[in-house]
DNA sequence: CGCAGTGTTGAAGCATATCAACTTGGGTGG
DNA sequence: CCACCCAAGTTGATATGCTTCAACACTGCG
């Protein structure tokens, strides 16, 4: 049931079958969510935090203007809130994108973790590291990056994450969020979305249709994105 | 010396005598950058980490076509690349904005702290998880606010930071930067950020002359920003 | 005194938002 | 089984905010 976690943190560095143990212990109550409904929500206080293991989520904030902003998006394998252990409350909400199952670890036993298992204790810290790095890739996109740029770099990165949880077959991958859902994760309008979509499918690189991406030309979507994956840290190393 | 640090954890939970000697004799070579000078490099496998003594800093990135985007600006109790620590090779560059003096935590050192001391531990994983905190309030910033809503934010998040380590007085702050760096971290124009500026000069709410930046009204800025400073979790909880 | 960096201003053009209408397809109730 | 309905996608027209370009002002410094 952890798997996706197992594909995710050891994508980073060797989990010892005494480690693996170690977290499935410590992961429990899975739980389902529908579309739209929130795992979490903003001004809590969590005492457990949220592993994805399928379906789509993202955190975001909205406005006083009722405007809203996703700030990450998140895929299985990926806790949604991690960084509430040491945070307390959480500064903003997150969404179910689409169905989804979670399971919790209590931040009772995360706590354990860090005073028994140092390297474990690491490994997690990567992993809310690691989404600090992707919010430094999203702002490095909207602000200074064209739309179609930012647009392509976005499917670029949930290609990559997904394939890491074998998520992604003939270059294809499931992804039932609507055009409305990428334009609060780009911080743009639904109808530019959309003109800036067709510039892609224009250019041969990909395809979107019945909740599926398709990559047609991984090499020329990565040259419009300028995708680097280096932000990702998907390399093995002793950490 | 690691007073800074010391406020800024110290405003989150309560750091023991033990633990602060623990840090104290993690943190060592003194050092100082000229403005523009990088403190690290995109790309390089640092063994240290970098604390801010004094000065200012900014972590960017730099785009093929020589665009600038600034993902984080830092100040004084900063860890500018703690990051680093898990994730190994740094994504981005950091770059003094001003004379800076730092000093530097060796990862051996960090890693016999996250086996000896849980709770250091627990604090400096918060400290890379507030930056995580922050980046998502600058991608909200940059995606749904105004322009004019989102520099007055910049200004209300360094005003508090900067209280935290007592670099706030009469509600001024010491600002060295141009707006051309203030385009470059919200993603800007340089004209439009003088432009806009000039809008929040208008109003009353703020100066900024001789490098110094003074609030005149802080509830009618935060207003405009529509500034919360939760994310910041300048709270005390035992962590 | 002159120069370079920074700030300021105005004009013109482009990109993106907003508004409004229309299409498409899947799901549902009569 | 069909009619309708609603959500999502698409399109075009208009409005606006931001960029770019170019010129000029100010200041500190060699």
């Amino acid at each position: 049931m952890i798997e996706p976690l197992l594909l995710n943190l050891g994508a980073r560095d060797v989990i010892s079958p005494d480690e693996e143990q170690a977290l499935r212990a410590a992961i429990v109550r899975q739980r389902k969510f529908a579309t739209e409904e929130d795992l979490v929500v903003e001004g809590e206080r969590p005492n457990s935090s949220t592993l994805i293991l399928s379906g789509f989520a993202a955190r975001y904030r909205v406005l006083e203007d009722g405007k809203r902003q996703i700030t990450a998006l998140h895929v299985a394998g990926d806790f949604v809130d991690l960084h509430a252990f040491p945070l307390k409350t959480m500064d903003h909400s997150v969404v179910a994108l689409s169905t989804c199952q979670v399971a919790y670890a209590d931040h009772a036993d995360i706590r354990a973790l860090t005073e028994t298992r140092p390297h474990l204790t690491r490994l997690l810290w990567l992993s809310t590291v690691i989404d600090g790095a992707i919010h430094r890739e999203w702002i490095v996109a909207m602000g200074r990056r064209s739309k179609k740029a930012h647009l392509a770099h976005l499917i670029c990165e949930l290609y990559m994450r997904l394939s890491v949880v074998r998520l992604v077959t003939d270059q294809s991958f499931y992804f039932p969020l609507s055009q409305a859902v990428v334009a609060d994760a780009l911080g743009l309008s639904v109808v530019h979305v959309n003109k800036t979509l067709q510039k892609l499918r224009s250019d041969n690189v990909v395809t979107w249709t019945d909740r599926t991406i398709t990559v047609l030309n991984w090499e020329k979507l990565t040259e419009i994105a300028q995708f680097d994956p280096t932000y990702l840290h998907l390399s093995m190393e002793p950490r």
